[in-house]
DNA sequence: GTAATACTTAAGCGAATGCCTAAGTGTTCA
DNA sequence: TGAACACTTAGGCATTCGCTTAAGTATTAC
């Protein structure tokens, strides 16, 4: 049973390689300065609008934008909590390591701290 | 010209790119704990020792894993500057959205205590 | 010197990705 | 009602990805 604090693997999965690609985070960008239809999207990208489609499905399907359909445009926008995930995957791992580096820092400035012990080569 | 503070579309692409798949993230995990040599990130994963040198050629080129080869062991471990790369470019776009969905509260809230203004619908 | 170790390279293969065009479906405007 | 609009679905096709096995190359231990 996973935790709900960690989010499942396949989440992460879906996530990073949302962001994995160029137009797709041209997309996000986008959508950071405010919700978009489909096809205000497709302008900035040199691809067909099916193309465009398809890679709003994978964002959907990573939770990194949410859609709504109202008449005949579909109105997309960013969804934060899946940034959030991301985000804090990537800080854990990093805060993690350095927190490491910092210990052996603390290590190795103690070893040199204590002359009376021949130092390790 | 890009700028030297905003890196490449490429360097980010392969960042996420290395991230979006579970073996490698397996192996950055694993390194947070210490640097470890290519048969020790192979031990846990179920895959040949081949695909694992796949993988961690992967994690080079993005900038995420740095090796160096002593005798005929391979030692690998993480560079957490290019965890921060990644961070940043989520945390950016995190903190542009939540900036703007803050505005718009405030414009709301704002609204609301005009009681003189009638308020759309 | 021989054998075991620790990768490393090469070739191949099935599945997934990223794109396209063509042909829909439903909505709105005139 | 008919045309324009905003997607949406379907099919196809070239490339990339993730993995495999087989056969290397150094390095170290006996």
């Amino acid at each position: 049973m996973p935790k709900c604090s960690e989010p499942a693997e396949r989440e992460i999965d879906l996530l990073f390689q949302a962001l994995a690609d160029p137009s797709r985070r041209a997309m996000v960008d986008r959508l950071t300065c405010g919700p978009a239809s489909v096809s205000e999207l497709a302008r900035p990208l040199a691809m067909s609008l099916p193309a465009v489609v398809q890679h709003l499905h994978l964002l959907e399907a990573s939770g990194l934008v949410c859609t709504e359909k109202l008449g005949r445009v579909r109105t997309c926008s960013i969804e934060s909590t899946a940034l959030r995930t991301a985000e804090a995957w990537v800080a854990g791992r990093r805060t993690a390591w350095e927190r490491r580096l910092d210990r052996l820092g603390d290590f190795l400035a103690e070893q040199t701290n204590k002359p009376e012990q021949e130092s390790t080569q």
